[in-house]
DNA sequence: CTTGGAATGTCAACAAGACTGACGTATTTT
DNA sequence: AAAATACGTCAGTCTTGTTGACATTCCAAG
């Protein structure tokens, strides 16, 4: 409360950047931003009894075949049941695999079968296309802004996971 | 499909922040960082029986004081029927009031009671807090980059209200 | 070797929040 | 007077999150 305008009160005018009515602006960026970076996926998905859920699954199974279910629940940050349902719908329809691990036979291991990859590419092209237009309107400094302010927004445990992914490609 | 790496294949070198591999990159950071952005007002929602609709709506009743029901409709992008449980039960539980119209009397006018407002200033505080961090560890330039990428990423109509509102301020 | 606890995953039931469709009412516009 | 607009509401459905209960598998301590 008292912490609001103390920024740019304390500090001349090199922090003006960080003033409640810029961080408000930030907040409905991001808000309004995130709608239009679903919003292609989700049409291509509504109509064929899939979510948000489903692409999000596909998507991480794909960066990381064969991962466990465990694997994907710290991912996703659902819970097992959750994610459990979308699984199941995916695995019934031929999208997904699933195989019992060898050395630990709890964990099943989940792979995208060619439907599956199929759907991937469909529902990753729409993403990149806009991300791609977003990316190329504003420049690859603005980019790398862009990545900077996102990574410092992640809570811890989503930025280890977020850097690890990148890691392992 | 086919036009996936015809970015970096057709231009030499200055693209190569246009690789489908960045853009995933981008994907990703975008996927955890809206989690890490709403994790703070959640948290405080849970257990008052409230939700990220009832943030939502408040975010922008305090925003826009007196807006309509109309207004907001657009600017959430949901359907009335919706937001009309949302906005019902706040205004029973007195966060919320809502004027008929003067000039028009078919409207509501929606404004934050003192009650609303500080809940609006709890939750803003929270999710300011969080930006003000990322924004200061990215620094200026990387915030004016964030904010070119994600406008951008906006459909056009989002483009329209987010301007809208930032003008009407 | 057995047994109890931890880890992994599945099934069932429920709640929040979105959606559609239909309808009623008051008010404004044509 | 008729049509359109703004708002509210009821009923029903869908997606996606939750908790609780349970089966299977693994591992380690007795």
């Amino acid at each position: 409360m008292a912490e609001g305008q103390s920024q740019n009160a304390s500090s001349g005018q090199a922090l003006l950047y960080l003033t409640d009515e810029q961080l408000r602006q930030g907040i409905e960026a991001m808000f309004f931003a995130y709608r239009g970076f679903t919003a292609d996926p989700d049409r291509i998905l509504e109509g064929m009894s899939y979510g948000r859920a489903h692409h999000r699954a596909i998507h991480f199974i794909h960066c990381a075949p064969g991962t466990t279910v465990n694997n994907l629940l710290a991912i996703l940050g659902v819970t097992k049941q959750s994610l459990n349902r979308v699984l199941r719908t995916l695995i019934e329809d031929g999208l997904v695999t699933s195989h019992v691990g060898r050395s630990d036979k709890r964990e099943r291991h989940l792979t995208l079968t060619e439907a599956g990859e199929a759907l991937e590419q469909q529902l990753s092209d729409a993403q990149r296309a806009r991300m791609r237009d977003a990316y190329r309107k504003a420049g690859p400094e603005a980019v790398a802004g862009f990545k900077t302010v996102l990574e410092s927004m992640m809570d811890d445990d989503m930025k280890r996971a977020y850097v690890t992914l990148r890691e392992g490609r």
